[in-house]
RNA sequence: GGUCCAGUAGCUCAGUCGGUAGAGCAAAGGAUUGAAAAUCCUUGUGUCGGCGGUUCGAUUCCGUCCUGGACCA
């Protein structure tokens, strides 16, 4: 695995024109896209989810869309685990793979090559069930116990974060050596050459295209969707917490109106560009690009160019 | 026209028995190693509707005006 094996990234908040741009790069360097987002890789989730339509994709090959039925979970372990096969297969056959998304854990993931251990579906349901009766009080207490320094790095009122840990604890039993500090094997440098091309724009810029877009999935038949997805009653956990879908439960139960979805979800959305947008800033190495400027797409081609011949 | 209620942070509202105010939501910033479109943290000065009066001191009491609502004519 040598680390000059390349790897481009294209990242940035929803609605900022990632989609589009990514056709064309693909085009002009002979790219495959390998999406990276946590949503797009559900079927049924077109519209909501902001997925490429067939007849937008040109031609070129999208890995990692439609991979999973909305009953199934998915999470980063199972993302990583399929693509860094991706990645290894263009990097035997000398291509260069081309990462496309907004979903920043899970790229990051791939670049500082989180070390992933194979867990037990079946024996985390019953530990999540077990602890699911205990206050988060309760919980970090215990994790409190277990190690102090890894209870220091989760905030007491992160539930989520805490039972995580717990039960990483309880399966590193069966592993190897339970798991009482952070992972020793935690990645500082990028496991490829990785060029990471940022998009950006003015906020208000971004959020306007946000809400214009929410307009527009609107027109496209969003309420169909959705509600076909409410009545199949099956969603898995993640599938379920899409944004434009869960904002549409209220208005199936009859408790508001579809006005209000709609406004629900245009804030939704920009609340998560926010956080994105965070994540990239402060997690990723990112080479930063104005799309409010002309200039910008040809700048990105001429920098990709150059990352590729260096 | 009369009576009553309301007018406090961008929004919805609490509150101050007179010593210039605080929650939720929004917004902004941040964290982020198996739910990440998730989860969590930090940040609250605003002519307390306007003008006058009483008072050492009024957003709080009194008068008046404006705006919205309800009821009575």
């Amino acid at each position: 695995m040598s680390t000059n094996e390349k790897l481009i990234v294209l990242i940035g908040p929803t609605a900022v024109g990632k989609t589009s741009l990514s056709i064309d790069i693909a085009e002009k360097f002979d790219l495959d896209v390998i999406s990276g987002d946590s949503m797009q890789v559900y079927q049924d989730m077109d519209i909501l989810t902001g997925k490429i339509k067939p007849e937008e994709t040109r031609g070129i090959i999208h890995h990692m869309i439609d991979i999973k039925k909305t009953g199934e979970s998915f999470s980063v372990h199972d993302f990583k685990h399929e693509v860094d096969n991706l990645i290894d297969t263009y990097h035997e056959d000398d291509r260069i793979p081309f990462i496309v998304g907004g979903t920043g854990h899970y790229i990051r993931a791939l670049i500082y090559d989180y070390d992933f251990h194979d867990e037990d579906d079946q024996e985390k349901r019953d530990l999540m069930e077990k602890f699911d009766k205990l206050s988060t009080t309760i919980l970090y207490g215990r994790l409190k116990e277990i190690s102090e320094e890894l209870a220091a790095d989760v905030h007491p009122n992160n539930r989520q974060r805490i039972l995580r840990q717990l039960i990483k604890f309880e399966l590193s039993e069966r592993i190897s050596n339970r798991v009482t500090g952070k992972d020793s094997n935690y990645q500082q440098v990028p496991k490829y050459d990785t060029f990471i091309v940022g998009l950006e724009r003015e906020r208000s810029v971004l959020y306007d295209r946000i809400n214009q877009r929410v307009e527009e999935m609107f027109e496209a038949g969003i309420e169909k969707e959705a509600e076909k997805l409410y009545k199949e009653h099956s969603l898995s956990t993640t599938a379920k917490s899409a944004i434009g879908f869960k904002e549409f439960i209220p208005y199936f139960e009859g408790e508001c109106s579809l006005n209000e979805v709609k406004e629900k979800i245009q804030q939704n959305t920009r609340q998560f560009a926010k956080r994105q947008l965070t994540f990239f800033r402060n997690q990723l190495d990112v080479e930063w690009y104005d799309l409010d400027e002309e200039e910008s797409t040809e700048q990105i081609f001429k920098d990709i160019s150059e990352f590729l011949n260096k």
